[in-house]
DNA sequence: GCTGAAGGAAACGGATAGTTTCCTTGAGGT
DNA sequence: ACCTCAAGGAAACTATCCGTTTCCTTCAGC
């Protein structure tokens, strides 16, 4: 008697089914937030069963980070033949990874892992890292042409970038200025940057 | 039959009642973690109904928000006539509020906010503004004594180093080393400071 | 055709938040 | 000394969600 109605199965491959459970997340994710992205939601969306959502993932956490990773396109951030230009460029395109939809995303995401920092690293080595791979070309460039110190200690830099993007945005909620953003280029082309001991 | 037995009730004073309930998840918190620090335990812990702790916070973000408000000290730093010395002291300082456990704390607590800007400005008002402060001082005391330049955007400066820390603690989970510390305060020495423009 | 694996529907077990019911009891007034 | 009533304890309840399991249908390949 129970209603097996089921089934308007043109077979979906592997990829297909994969491809729609993450599109209908991100459908719910963007129309409803962060905590109304349930398992439930996602599987109704997708028109298939809880069962074979939790084949390709084995829960929420990791569904949701891999949808944020696919989405994250990471910029770039091409040759112009200026460094403050391409620094302008650089460190807006990270104010808008921060402080956008999917930055606020990132956020309550890691702040639902409780004590897994391996789940932690991962998600951040498929999001962050790139980006930070990004700037770290863009820097370079700055320093090959000399409108940067040599010594410059990349990895602090970077971090002091991303660190006060983040803080301003996700923790005390204040919004990233044109100015800031143009004070943090000027202090890096004053030389005004760490430097490696 | 319903065992009634209830009521050890010295009846305690509202503000006691309070404390009581702070205490135990506080010591639930520290004992077992954020997750494991639910209104139940709560409760069980400090020996009343759900009820009594409903009647005093309306939820348990703003409870926990309230407990670690209350247990971070904001730490002086007092006058030593070295500002080289007093810069180490506070950074130092702001490092083991985010490296340590109620950092830790504090940012599963945000990540559990979602779309409450409201409540969680009031938490950062009530834990991060106290400490700001202190870290002002610091900074007007150098800039006083000649040893910072007077321009400085104090405000983006505490925005840089309190970014950098949560960062690499919170989110990059790299250590933060002695050598960074010092590697901040020499750059704000050599007056490599953001300016008022 | 036959058969086995993929997968849909739905129930289930276990947590937890926050609410409500019901009853006991002690504090304060008389 | 007694009475009344609000504070508050115990526990059930509603609702939500995660992740698992059962059971059955149907298609794909043999």
């Amino acid at each position: 008697m129970t209603e097996q109605t089921g089934v308007r199965r043109p077979r979906l491959s592997p990829e297909e089914a994969r491809e729609r459970i993450l599109t209908a997340a991100g459908e719910i994710l963007d129309a409803s937030g962060y905590a109304a992205t349930t398992m439930e939601e996602i599987a109704a969306r997708a028109g298939m069963a809880k069962k074979s959502v939790y084949r390709w993932w084995p829960n929420r956490i990791v569904l949701i980070a891999d949808l944020l990773a696919r989405r994250s396109t990471v910029h770039t951030v091409p040759d112009q033949g200026d460094t403050r230009a391409e620094l302008l460029e650089l460190i807006d395109t990270i104010a808008g990874y921060t402080a956008g939809a999917d930055g606020g995303q990132l956020r309550l995401l890691l702040g639902s892992i409780d004590d897994d920092p391996e789940t932690e690293r991962t998600i951040l080595a498929r999001i962050i890292e790139p980006r930070r791979a990004l700037a770290r070309t863009v820097v370079q460039r700055g320093i090959a042409r000399g409108d940067l110190p040599a010594d410059i200690d990349v990895d602090l830099l970077l971090d002091l970038w991303n660190g006060l993007l983040t803080y301003r945005s996700g923790y005390r909620r204040a919004p990233v200025l044109r100015s800031t953003v143009q004070q943090l280029v000027e202090l890096a082309l004053a030389g005004h940057t760490p430097r490696l001991r």
